[in-house]
DNA sequence: TTCCGAATAT
DNA sequence: AATATTCGGA
């Protein structure tokens, strides 16, 4: 399937030498945000419509492929013939607006950065690329032995983790895994394991109880669609050898595409009326692939633990 | 020894 | 409530 698609193509009229970083910088400030992408983890069509229609199964691919292909793109693209690999500390996307920063600056750890100017978060790749901090003051650079400040989950950083989540299938997703995954900045597996414990937890309600009032559900949580992957499945991936096993119950669209809405961006409040009706984000592509919580929708094969 | 996950702490 | 830390066990 395709990746993260951009219809963006280069205006090679100009000059392709001299300013090839501004160049390619203005390309990619022209890139919509990550979050404003279809994530790699949502199948395009569902696994129910693929098999009806005899769509040949997608290769399977890790998301860590994936990153490490775009890495040499990106790479590539700002001519950089060191390709080595070790990508687990490595952030990709960064130095997209470091051009403006010092370049002698060679440390890339500490994922310290908060924007001063509270009121307007842009959303760009990098702000999902770097776990965002409620505290700044701690200039240790040494990752190890400074406290470091709680993390904040933001929606974007959520919308990451149940992305790699979902990709992962609930069996392999893992602290660990999901932390290299995610390759966010300074994120660590023990941020991973809290989150996911929640996360967890979480699942177990919204898919046991059916018909809850969202308003006593989490925000954080409730906003973002909960993946048909996670399914007490083992993760629609490479294990099976030929998958023509599977009877796909292939079920007519018009079926009930939720469409969570997001309502968060400020910090705590209650219910209360709020002021500007803040919304970072458009409407995602989603399939409707989850209706309401069945609890057996599909061919699963009660591969718990 | 590293990692996971539940319990517990802040 | 959200996130961190601890701790027993794989």
């Amino acid at each position: 399937m395709a990746e993260y698609e951009n219809g963006v193509h280069l205006d090679e009229d100009e000059n392709t030498d001299a300013g090839d970083d501004d160049r390619v910088h203005e390309w990619e400030l022209g890139l919509p945000a990550i979050d404003d992408l279809t994530p790699l983890s949502q199948a395009l069509i569902s696994p129910e419509l693929a098999s009806a229609f005899s769509i040949s199964p997608e290769p399977y691919r890790t998301v860590l492929d994936i990153n490490r292909a775009s890495k040499s793109t990106l790479e590539v693209l700002r001519g950089n013939p060191a390709l080595s690999q070790g990508f687990s500390t490595n952030n990709n996307f960064k130095s997209f607006a470091e051009s403006t920063r010092d370049p002698t600056d060679t440390e890339q750890e500490e994922p310290d950065r908060y924007d001063s100017q509270k009121s307007q978060r842009i959303e760009s790749p990098e702000e999902a690329d770097s776990a965002v901090r409620a505290d700044n003051s701690a200039d240790d650079p040494s990752a190890k032995t400074a406290k470091r400040p709680r993390l904040v989950w933001t929606p974007q950083l959520h919308r990451r983790f149940v992305d790699v989540v979902a990709h992962l299938g609930i069996k392999r997703a893992v602290p660990k895994t999901i932390m290299q995954l995610m390759n966010v900045e300074g994120l660590t597996r023990e941020n991973v394991a809290s989150h996911l414990q929640k996360y967890r937890l979480y699942l177990k309600r919204v898919q046991g109880l059916p018909g809850e009032d969202p308003s006593s559900s989490d925000q954080l949580f409730a906003s973002t669609p909960v993946p048909q992957s996670l399914r007490e499945n083992g993760g629609a991936h490479s294990g099976h050898g030929n998958g023509h096993l599977h009877v796909p119950v292939p079920r007519p669209y018009g079926a009930t595409p939720i469409m969570p809405m997001p309502v968060y961006g400020m910090g705590h409040h209650g219910p209360g009326g709020n002021g500007p009706g803040y919304h970072g984000f458009k409407p995602n592509p989603y399939m409707a692939s989850y209706t309401h919580p069945h609890p057996h929708p599909h061919p699963v094969a009660p591969n718990d633990k």
